[in-house]
RNA sequence: GUGAGCGUAGCUCAACUGGUUAGAGCAUCGGACUGUGGAUCCGAAGGUUGGGGGUUCGAGACCCCUCGCUCACCCCA
């Protein structure tokens, strides 16, 4: 080994980050809460790899999107297959179910997947190359009931992890039959309009024309308000099943703001688009998005079923979840001499298997450090195991929180415990 | 990918217009206190000032490159 090598630091890489304990906790409960409402809802768990075939996403995501265009984690494997790191999951799903034919199955096609995706892009706040979501997909349901019902449930998961101050944004992005014409028209009245634009919306006439729309400058913003709005625009089809939508959402009381300037980046929605967002995230504000995609599966040589689904940003998500710091049912055993050592180790154990959190520390200590690294640990309690607790076959069992402490025989630290928790 | 700002101990920050051996608080570990925690006092450990190069008698500070973070654009979760 050189110099060189054996001092380097080794850093994580640009974009990933670690999860420390302490954010752990925060992260499985989030995780518990998730899955916890998705199975309450008819959800059921599926896992699938981390990479796929590069084709997946080209054809699933779209050629034209950006994360097909400059944001995948492609490579080649030793047989010189492209790979890539699944930069979302919804083609993964899709892939699974046509596989392994589970639209054949008698179950209800809902699912929920929790794990990493890759993108490479500029890391911010609130965005790295690997991030982490939860999704959810519910195939095969054209009602827009379920529309209604995934945002229903999208909602009842942040109140009950206490997420507030967010809006709910809904769009009609139309289908295939009645958005090419929207987007023709629409690109018609930005160029009508080219000279009162500003240089980037002038650029986006030609790449993306619903882009116009986010501009903050007020002068496009005037201009675009006089844009035709796609939900005036999309066929009869698209707007009864939004109209519905948007009925359904006032049936479960949600309240919902009409944003037909939400245009998704993913080139195979269909219909139904929707964005729940805070203030609190700055500009990466997007908790949680999705929409229906009612032809994917036919794309992949499925068959003919629709699909609707959303992801929720774990980063994001947890970043919001107020803080709680959970008390701990520990107990720290405290001995001294070689002993009381061998019990220590025994009454852990058997404490460990009834249920019970146990620390002990294998290293020379007195008394007064053992009880001071107890209180830092937040110990519950601490078991104090001596010479003479060797000899009587009683310990000392004390409260950290009241001071309390009580001599108790060896067969009734588990019952004293279950007690007084 | 474009533009701007910032990188000093685990954390929060000092160090004058470039000038001795880069300091403090918090946290960590130990001692005062030998079988009883939280408080106080004392001490220790902790840094190639993100990394590399350059200017200079001399660089934490100035210049260039690079890496990373932050903000905005873009995009999205």
């Amino acid at each position: 080994m050189t110099e060189d090598t054996k001092t380097r630091k080794i850093a994580a890489i640009k974009g990933t980050k670690d999860i420390l304990p302490q954010e752990a906790r925060k992260w499985q409960k989030v995780e518990t809460v998730a899955r916890e409402i998705f199975e309450r809802y008819g959800y059921r768990e599926i896992r699938s790899p981390i990479f796929e075939a590069t084709e997946l996403f080209k054809k699933g995501t779209g050629e034209t999107s950006d994360i097909v265009i400059k944001e995948m984690y492609s490579f080649k494997d030793k047989a010189g297959r492209s790979l890539t790191l699944r930069p979302e999951y919804t083609p993964s799903v899709v892939r699974a179910i046509i596989e392994h034919r589970l639209y054949l199955q008698p179950q209800p096609l809902r699912f929920y997947f929790i794990g990493p995706m890759f993108r490479y892009d500029k890391p911010q706040k609130g965005r790295y190359r690997q991030f982490h979501q939860i999704d959810i997909e519910v195939f095969d349901e054209k009602d827009p009931a379920i529309d209604a019902e995934i945002v229903e449930m999208a909602d009842h998961l942040l109140k009950t992890l206490k997420v507030t101050g967010t809006e709910t944004f809904v769009n009609s992005v139309g289908c295939r039959k009645c958005r090419p014409a929207y987007h023709k028209e629409l690109r018609n009245h930005a160029d009508k309009a080219r000279k009162l634009l500003c240089v980037e919306c002038q650029r986006k006439i030609d790449t993306n024309p619903l882009r116009i729309f986010d501009c903050k400058i007020s002068g496009c913003q005037e201009v675009s308000q006089r844009f035709p709005k796609i939900t005036d625009f999309i066929c009869h089809e698209c707007e009864e099943h939004f109209r519905k939508f948007c009925a359904y959402l006032d049936l479960f009381n949600i309240k919902y703001r009409l944003e037909p300037r939400l245009v998704r980046g993913i080139d195979y929605y269909t219909k139904t688009t929707f964005e729940v967002i805070t203030p609190a995230l700055g500009a990466q504000d997007a908790i949680l998005g999705g929409g229906r995609y009612d032809d994917m599966m036919k794309v992949f040589g499925g068959p003919d079923m629709c699909g609707i689904g959303f992801a929720v940003g774990m980063e994001r998500l947890v970043s919001l979840v107020p803080f709680e710091n959970e008390e701990t049912q520990s107990i720290y055993i405290a001995y001294l001499g070689d002993l009381a050592k061998e019990l220590a180790m025994d009454v852990a154990k058997e404490l460990r298997h009834e249920g019970i959190e146990c620390l002990v520390e294998y290293r020379k200590r007195t008394l007064r450090n053992l009880m001071s690294r107890a209180n830092k640990l937040g110990a519950k309690w601490v078991l104090i195991i001596g010479e003479d607790e060797v000899k009587t076959g009683r310990y000392q069992l004390k409260d950290m929180m009241t001071g309390e402490q009580k001599t108790v025989k060896r067969e009734l630290i588990l019952k004293t415990l279950k007690e007084s928790s």
